[in-house]
DNA sequence: TGCTCATATGCGAATATTTGCATATGAAAC
DNA sequence: GTTTCATATGCAAATATTCGCATATGAGCA
């Protein structure tokens, strides 16, 4: 793991970004973290029905490539976008323009379902499946509208 | 080999683009590309002083992910960068922001030096080894005076 | 026709990355 | 303190990438 100071990045810096950036599951999480400020590991787990393993995986190497940071709540964590660099806002603007495929779309979507489930903010279920959460969510709309 | 139509591009392109761009010598030769519209390849060779197969094997991969384009010209082979899409033009944006560490603006000079001796603006000479360019810069450079 | 020069490419060895699985860690709940 | 739950990680097999070298290709010139 490294630690990047603001304005000072390696030109391996660089390129190791790019590695990051060069995964499609990577790209997904990213795509998520671009709309919304801060998920939580089972939040990105249930939107892109991708194993945990590979999640955190995909998660480790963004973080060591200086793209996301991690925040520890308890047992739970939560990354987000690290802008501590005018190298990365400057990627982050560019993914916002470039990742408009359907499938980052989709996935936008689906995660605003499942961040209905929170509560003050915070995530407080783990992972539910997608029947579960189509159930939960209905229950939970039918609570906001009485 | 791939042909990329503007303004459709899928999220396995983008990939293989990043993918491309995870490489040093490969940056190097983008770096150059941003600010010299179009290079031959022995003067790329000359700049980097990076082996020509080498090179060359970076030019295809940047070929097939559809970042520069190939126009040839008798034996010789000119490279520039392809604006044929957004996602492109975006990505050129960003590269020519970040790279700015001290060994893409070194490449800068040098590749300004080496191509003092195009003449009409076309590349006229093969290899040049660092020593003979020195000389035959300072001999051009005589002759502009003149 | 044969040589030279600019550039590209095939191949095997070395190296790096990804994938799946099982399991570790460490915080909270019981 | 044992269990549970969220998350991370070690490892081996599978796969992909890079590197160096030798050589191929193909255009122009002798």
């Amino acid at each position: 793991m490294q630690i990047f100071a603001y304005e000072h990045m390696t030109t391996e810096n660089k390129i190791e970004k790019f590695k990051a950036l060069s995964d499609e599951t990577r790209l997904r999480i990213i795509n998520l973290l671009l709309v919304n400020d801060s998920l939580c590991v089972c939040e990105l787990v249930d939107t892109l029905e991708i194993p945990q393993y590979q999640i955190s995986k995909g998660l480790a190497i963004l973080k060591s490539s200086g793209i996301v940071e991690l925040e520890k709540d308890g047992k739970w964590g939560y990354y987000q976008l690290s802008k501590l660099n005018e190298t990365n806002k400057s990627l982050f603007l560019l993914l916002k323009k470039i990742l408009n495929d359907e499938i980052f779309i989709n996935d936008l979507k689906k995660l605003n379902d499942r961040l209905l489930l929170r509560e003050e903010g915070r995530c407080v279920v783990g992972f539910v499946v997608e029947k579960d959460l189509l159930m939960l969510i209905k229950k939970k709309k039918e609570e906001v509208n009485a």
